[in-house]
DNA sequence: AGGATTTGACCACG
DNA sequence: CGTGGTCAAATCCT
């Protein structure tokens, strides 16, 4: 029980702005892994509903790997895309053969490693498409049950490309990936736009190639482990 | 029918 | 005590 929360906190956290199509209000994004939506919560302070996900394969394989999604209040078009963990999972079918990841059965031992890992292997597998599902700007016409203005994650529900290899080239600073250094998250009455705020301020817009962030994440911290 | 999403309540942390 | 995160039942969609 406590242990699972040891390791929410020395889970790893980082943050990625994702930038949403305007015109559909989509945007091809996904990290190649399936996301199951378990919650959704109005943050104070913030304008929009955050979207808690977590892995498809949590039960199946026991990947604790979870996002939130929240749009931002300012720029309607940026999703601030949460990640915490790591997938441990082999995504179904898996369609990188260099996921070298063994599916130790203490994952808290090799937690850190995996990590490193699967960070390094997301950078790398950057450009493999992967099963990108074309969103139809009409996917049901009877369905008409939610606002489509709140309904910011169904872009992230998309989950294909986060790392879609035309918008990389096209736009190469589009994510800034930052270390959650702060907890931040602290929606006061005086510090609204939390996690916002402190994107834009303390934000890190990395070129792409900068997520070597990710790899030195400083996983020893004491911070982490207290 | 199965799986995913929604939504309100519950729980833990700060 | 308030806020954020998660659970779980109900609902919806495929």
């Amino acid at each position: 029980m406590f242990m699972l929360q040891l390791y929410r906190k020395a889970m790893p956290r980082w943050t990625q702005k994702v930038q949403i199509d305007p015109a559909t209000g989509v945007e091809g994004h996904g990290d190649g892994y399936s996301w199951r939506k378990y919650g959704q919560k109005y943050i104070l302070g913030a304008n929009h509903p955050r979207g808690y996900y977590r892995c498809t394969h949590r039960h199946s394989q026991g990947c604790l790997a979870t996002k939130q999604v929240q749009r931002s209040d300012q720029d309607p078009t940026i999703l601030e895309v949460a990640c915490k963990g790591m997938h441990t999972c082999t995504q179904g079918t898996n369609t990188s053969p260099k996921t070298s990841i063994d599916q130790e059965p203490n994952m808290a031992e090799n937690r850190q490693q995996n990590q490193a890992q699967l960070l390094d292997f997301q950078t790398k597998d950057l450009d493999t498409p992967e099963t990108f599902q074309p969103l139809n700007t009409n996917p049901s016409p009877s369905s008409s049950r939610i606002n489509p203005q709140d309904d910011v994650f169904s872009a992230a529900m998309m989950d294909t490309n986060i790392y879609s290899p035309s918008f990389m080239s096209s736009e190469p600073h589009f994510f800034s990936y930052l270390p959650s250094l702060m907890e931040g998250d602290h929606g006061s009455s005086s510090n609204m736009r939390t996690s916002e705020s402190n994107a834009q301020n303390i934000g890190i817009d990395f070129p792409f190639g900068q997520l070597d962030l990710d790899s030195n994440f400083p996983f020893d911290n004491p911070k982490y482990f207290p």
